[in-house]
DNA sequence: AATGAATGAGAATTCATTCAT
DNA sequence: TATGAATGAATTCTCATTCAT
């Protein structure tokens, strides 16, 4: 065919690149196997994207472009905190389900083989959530939503780590395995249920008040 | 009569494998390299581990062997449980600074390129800290030493998911730099903080109790 | 209706093409970018031209066209013999100062890579200058403008060794950077020096008489 | 075999590279092609040789080598300068029929797709002949071996010229139909007669004597 | 038994040429 | 007719693995 790429083609080809990406990781992935699937030939790959790497770039864009979309329900939310999170976690479970692969591209960045871009794609991809979370715990603080007695930026750093692996439990081969050797091997049949006792473990990490149960006397250390 | 290898040349084989195989990940890595590295043949790599898929496994295992340390530590302790967590904390702090690559291979393991032993592996690596979290946490709640309301396995689960994300959080190029964005540059100047913060979310959603808090109102859903 | 080239469009494809072969060589030279260049498809240029070879060649000759019209001017002059070789490394100079790529391509084509051609072209290209140069010289000798003990064709060959050497010298990289090496890297400064000097040369060479200096006893060989 | 490479066989793929290189030119000429013909993998030649273009001047310099040690006769005779040009010719014709692609070597790095190395090799290559040529004729003019109104640097170009081209025509396709055009089919059966001409051609440039042919009135340009 | 040179399959990339529009 | 996107064979270079010494 010697017509210009339709945007579907194009989708085609970067799909065909994420799965290959992600199933196989950046060097493993071959790119004429790629272009083979994709049902076009090398030189056009090589049309659209430099080299191997900016191809996979390209890949990774396209994946987070949408596990961005997830951070904005969660901005634009208008509900109280743990509403939102509920909610961000529900989208969470209800895309990863649809495109683990975007997930695993992400995840295929933080390891040694893709060191070299770790530097500019940490800033560019968490850039954006460290500031809505960051915001939102310390907005919460002061309204007193929650616990006066933490650092906003450390807590929307744990928070966001549960929700990373979380992102990874559901799509990562490997993960997926380690999520059933904890919760058993149905945990994936029960969404409800990960979702309401992930919120609790946040809600409670949250709202905590030590002076409430300070006479429970557990405070054995630091304290 | 064959001379076999020292413990301590197996020991430099092993080590110079797992620098280079958490540098540039199992493909890239070079058995060439590596044998050179370590000041051997080809020949006696090759004679010892049938390719390199198995000193890759080799390697792993080392690795993994020195973070089981970290569990069994867990284990044996007598303390109640919030000294437990901080001892842990620390221990991972400490042994993350001291060989970041040993974390590196666990992370190299949960992306693509190592898909094919991730079942495998999973199992082998994950059972032990799933039981020994889980029965703890059991434990804990049978003691009223934590809250009633949790579904343990999941308790543990998250839990593990914060240690793991702080062991990435101190040794992968990618989330180091993550980990500076979200709670600045000079985060890792301060174990002191990370430590007590992450123990202070930890105690909080393991000790927290809604009665205590419930007047405060602000459980807008699920309550 | 086909809308034929234009002169002017010809002359642009095939000007662009100069450029490219005499800078890149035959096969490295791409005609993508020729066409680019030309501003017109890869689509026409291969409706006029069969093949890169096809290509290449209608580039050599419309290069070899202009040199030989240097030849020409040799031909016409009605000056006597020195008179006309002064002339002819004027035009020399002009041409290649001009034109430098029209003798790259020449000495492109005496390079491996354009093998394949060498007899069809030689033929083709040093069959008129041999023709002249040979005639010229056979005509001097008998009008005893020059020596009679030599051969003439040997020595149209030498003359036009000397021309052909002094033009790669004026145009090629490789020619420059030697030319600078033998008369230092302002030699292209001085135009008329190089031009006197040549003359000197090709006139002793021509017009030597051996009884003149016979006395001097030097010829300690072949006398 | 798995036995280090012999000298023996080094020579046998630098001679073999030397033989495609002259024959396609650098880029043309195929890696695997001539490991196949010099009956190694291709693995060995790039054990050894660091990339295609390191392998090209590895069988540049063995080919200049052998090239110098026609200067070096040069440099070494006692002789007088004609009887050290005519051993020189002789080099020349008998080193050329014996490894033309030495010659043809050389004669690549002087086209387009060779232009990279074009000063860098210029240096190298040109400047021991410079020297020699140019201190040679300064010395024969001091002693009044040769006349006295020259530029010695001109001349020893001229020179160089001469023979440069005298080696192309013995050994490159294209100069070599040249030659026979303009000195008959059967010129290379006749060494002697190319020798004598030649030597000739320039013994005259050389000692010529304008106050002695003055008369002749010739000079009807210039003086 | 140990060595490490040699092997050669495999992968990224280029570009002359075609041909649907 | 003109276009220029698509093709895919061909080429360079790498590196896991072998095996003669």
């Amino acid at each position: 065919m010697l017509k210009k790429l339709t945007e579907e083609q194009k989708s085609v080809i970067l799909e065909t690149g994420i799965a290959e990406f992600a199933e196989k990781g950046l060097n493993q992935a071959n790119i004429n196997v790629i272009a083979k699937k994709a049902g076009i030939s090398v030189g056009v790959l090589y049309k659209y994207y430099k080299d191997k790497d900016a191809f996979f770039l390209a890949c990774l864009r396209r994946s987070l472009d949408f596990l961005e979309a997830i951070i904005a329900d969660f901005m634009n939310g208008e509900e109280k905190m743990l509403a939102r999170v509920a909610k961000m976690i529900r989208a969470l479970q209800y895309y990863s389900r649809l495109h683990p692969n975007y997930v695993n591209m992400y995840n295929e960045i933080t390891s040694g083989s893709s060191k070299k871009y770790a530097p500019m794609l940490a800033r560019q991809i968490e850039g954006v959530s460290a500031k809505v979370y960051t915001e939102f715990i310390t907005k919460a603080k002061e309204n007193s939503d929650i616990r006066s007695d933490i650092n906003p930026m450390m807590f929307a750093f744990f928070f966001d780590n549960l929700l990373m692996m979380m992102h990874f439990s559901y799509c990562s081969e490997y993960y997926r395995e380690r999520f059933k050797i904890y919760c058993g091997e149905d945990v994936f049949d029960n969404d409800a249920l990960i979702e309401s006792e992930l919120l609790k473990f946040i809600e409670s990490a949250f709202t905590f008040d030590q002076s409430a149960i300070v006479h429970k006397g557990q405070m054995d250390i630091k304290s």
